[in-house]
DNA sequence: TGTGGCCGCTAAACCGGTCTAGTGGCGAGA
DNA sequence: TCTCGCCACTAGACCGGTTTAGCGGCCACA
């Protein structure tokens, strides 16, 4: 036969289908012995659940859906979504439930889909990233009533749950740590302005500047993409009084600003500190290697994924903090001696 | 009501469920009239057609699967998965397939994977990466009987449709053009021993240096990861007599190999011309820029895609070439000067 | 001896679609 | 007028599971 279903196995074994339900799935209803005798048969028939015939009477569909609106371009180098996918995997596999992903083009689309696989029924519950200022994913998919869990988005945010990383806090820990080494004049290449996080680092910055009294401490902008990241560092260093030290946002951006300050003829740790705000394997490949702020990304898709499992299973809904990233210092920071000295 | 079926289309409408799934499937059997106000009533209700029920009946999932048998280091900042996903999405979603991801640990795993999908029926085909020499994973598919498509993987291969690009006359063309430029020994410093495209393209190293008399030309086989291609680097420039250029298989590489050059003061490109295998941003940021070879991944994505749900509409398989990759030639290749010179 | 409860199991409804066999009505051709 | 064919549609089986109502048998207890 070419694929068994509950009801060959209940004729070879002589029961009924209800009978072999309850005895795959470890209910109560069948003798242990038959419950034995059923699962050999099962497994001599290589019998496997149609995933679709079980969605179809229990309500689950054991998939969860993640939806990314990027453009494929700027997803590009990232090592923050494979790292969270192959961490999100790792849980969900272990408890036999599948991923969807889909890559949209914008939030609008984002909601779209959501609003799509809500109506199929393909997905039993959300993975959020990438958490906007007023995001209107929220209301959506509370109206979906769709289980889900927001990755990097942090606080109250409804009544959905998170997993996120204080974004306030790192970058306190960056800029005590350039004051420290002297450094007064710091610029800060940014992510996308709309994003939660961006928007938490920068403020961090600006209350930092006051507290230590630097005498400079401004925020760029940018898509997040390396073109940007490069252009946003010539116009740092073209200034007529140029900042000693340049935090950026993502990895790839500060890699692009090495190669800026090296095409620039600026020296870097010398007469330019680097740090960046993400790690990865890139900011240990260049030369200097990058002071970087090291999370554990993988680990924090693990997490999500037990979370959004566990509201899937009713369990009410958690903010739950990750550790904040700590300072990983390489060689691309260091005291201020300035072109001028 | 919290969900509309056909039935309660069927009942607003008048008629019997069957003429509201012609209806709605654009199938014969309905008059246009009706056919329009049962769209009408579908559309209104907002209904969406329950993806188990379908997938139940008819035998189509309405989703593919992705399997990758890499542990999720060395997934890392690799763009080519993101670009290839961006892609396959791209096309899948506009006839509204959905894709399954899964990351294993290796090809054990993966071929364990497809055999639950295919007896979850969770999947209506397949996209196969990273094809080794000889490998098990055509003949498990095979025998699963699922549609796949072999995304990279050359020539014959079995059964399977296949989409690829051709290695040798990508590789020759690299090591044509720093002949031209006067190097005479070229190291190669290669990806897992064991892919197909890496012997190929070390096969096409070896043919190129004897056709060509070079005086060298040897292929250092690594894991990928930076880690690898920084060590290997280290190993090539302190021999007596090193190479005047190296290939990387993988942009990772060259610029962990950039790095390493910079470390030992090997200045590029006058004493070291650098050439990458594969392109990104990544090539583009470094100081100098990568000279690399171009493909368009994402169209490659893209082709697959469009190849797989052939296969799934029934369509024989094919064996799908996609256009030999070009060399973009930046800043780190230049005729050989030596240190001796 | 009656009865109440539990155990182990069966029969059948049900989930929401697809698809096939069949049916009534109508027009055309003999 | 009869028959044939076609059109538009209906009724209901079916996909492969889950779940509920119910049933016979056995044991415990009064």
């Amino acid at each position: 036969m070419s694929r068994p279903t509950i009801a060959d196995i209940a004729a070879a074994a002589g029961v009924s289908k209800g009978a072999v339900s309850f005895a795959l799935n470890g209910r109560p209803g069948v003798s242990e012995q038959t419950r034995q005798r059923i699962l050999r048969i099962a497994a001599d028939l290589d019998w496997h659940p149609h995933s679709a015939a079980r969605a179809l009477s229990g309500a689950r569909t054991h998939a969860v859906g993640l939806a990314l609106a990027r453009p494929a371009r700027t997803l590009g180098i990232e090592p923050f979504f494979t790292q969270l996918l192959s961490g999100l995997q790792a849980t969900l596999s272990t408890h036999s439930v599948a991923l969807q992903l889909m890559i949209v083009e914008d939030t609008a689309a984002e909601i779209a889909t959501y609003r799509r696989w809500a109506g199929e029924h393909r997905v039993d519950g959300l993975v959020l990233v990438d958490l906007q200022a007023r995001d209107p994913r929220l209301d959506a998919v509370e109206a979906l009533k769709l289980p889900a869990v927001i990755v990097g988005g942090a606080g109250r945010v409804g009544e959905l749950s998170s997993v996120w990383v204080d974004d306030r806090e790192a970058m306190l820990s960056i800029v005590n740590y350039l004051a420290a080494l002297g450094h007064a004049r710091i610029a800060h290449v940014s992510g996308l302005p709309d994003l939660q996080h961006t928007r938490r680092r920068s403020r961090a910055l600006r209350d930092a500047a006051s507290k230590l009294q630097l005498a400079q401490a401004d925020s760029l902008p940018t898509d997040f993409s390396d073109a940007e990241g490069a252009a946003a560092t010539r116009a740092i260093l073209s200034a007529s009084e140029p900042p000693t030290a340049i935090v950026y946002d993502s990895d790839v951006m500060a890699v692009a600003g090495l190669g800026v300050a090296a095409e620039m003829g600026v020296a870097v740790p010398r007469e330019l500190s680097i740090v960046s705000f993400d790690d990865s394997t890139l900011t240990q490949v260049t030369h200097p290697a990058l002071t970087a702020l090291t999370r554990d990304t993988y680990a924090l898709g693990e997490r999500a994924a037990t979370e959004l499992l566990a509201v899937i299973d009713g369990d009410p809904t958690a903010n739950h903090q990750f550790p904040t990233p700590t300072l990983t210092v390489r060689e691309s920071t260091a005291p201020p001696t300035g072109r001028g000295h």
